[in-house]
DNA sequence: AGTGTGAAGGTCAAAGAAAGTCAAACTTTG
DNA sequence: CAAAGTTTGACTTTCTTTGACCTTCACACT
């Protein structure tokens, strides 16, 4: 059975052709005739950056919702990789380096990136009194390389 | 779509071409056909010393605001006002996007850097139980610019 | 010189307009 | 039936717009 999730994503898909489309929440969950924040759930479970989605949005007046389809399996794959076997919920610095190693190896970074993310991860940049620097530059990363997921 | 707020700060950067223009608030706001304050929120909202403008402007007969749009053409200098004046011990997520606004006009930074940088600092990559993410994110916008002196 | 007046611009808070969050209730599926 | 997935709605946060009231300034008129 279809749900009404599925159908506001096969919606979406076909509003996409060209990629990219701007869309507001109140009206489409008013065409479909459900609660607004379902569109945030159709949002959170099929248009995430590992599907090749990014959703960005702004709320107040003149508020948008836009989504844009990039491509680049194996980029993606890639990148999937390091967060799930190599990143998880911690990792110290020498390690995140080799990751960074690796990324500019693979040319998923330039050396001037390298350098800035060495820096923003940092012990000097994230030492903080309860300890969770390797917290910090494990999310700190994985959220760079989900971003880096959406550059094609 | 786009707010009154939007288009106006188009057509102020448009006029902005010389680099500084000077206009009347209560024309701006007829030619609009807005309230005049709503001048005044686009020039606090978008037009902040933190994005590198200079806003002054005089009251009574004869008043006017006066924008002006300055870069520094010195590097290390520009780093260290921005350091100093404005980013400090802590700094809110969208104060340094505007920070990172001004380095992108600049060319201090390019636009993938902006990317990388604006998700290290963001409030999901800083997220704190002890509610220090302003100042990490400081630190390491500080540590950044520190590393980008040292680029040629 | 002092003062009154009208013409600017400034401030701030309230109302309005989106979108986001989260947990409880409900439905499907294995 | 239990787990997973979906739907809903109350509440929150963010951004924009508006208007009432405040301050400052140039100028004309004592």
């Amino acid at each position: 059975m279809k749900t009404i999730s599925d159908i506001i994503e096969e919606f979406i898909l076909s509003q996409l052709e060209d990629g990219e489309i701007n869309l507001s929440r109140n009206e489409l969950a008013n065409f479909f005739n459900c609660a607004p924040s379902q569109i945030n759930y159709v949002l959170t479970t099929r248009f995430t950056p590992m599907k090749g989605f990014d959703v960005e949005s702004k709320r107040g007046g003149g508020g948008y919702i836009k989504i844009v389809k990039f491509s680049n399996s194996n980029k993606i794959e890639h990148i999937n990789n390091l967060i799930n076997n190599y990143i998880g919920f911690k990792i110290d610095y020498n390690n995140a380096l080799m990751i960074l190693d690796n990324l500019l190896a693979n040319k998923i970074i330039n050396e001037s990136e390298y350098r800035i993310i060495a820096v923003a991860i940092s012990n000097k940049s994230l030492a903080s009194p309860i300890n969770n620097e390797s917290q910090m530059r494990a999310r700190i990363l994985t959220n760079i390389l989900i971003e880096k997921c959406k550059e094609n």
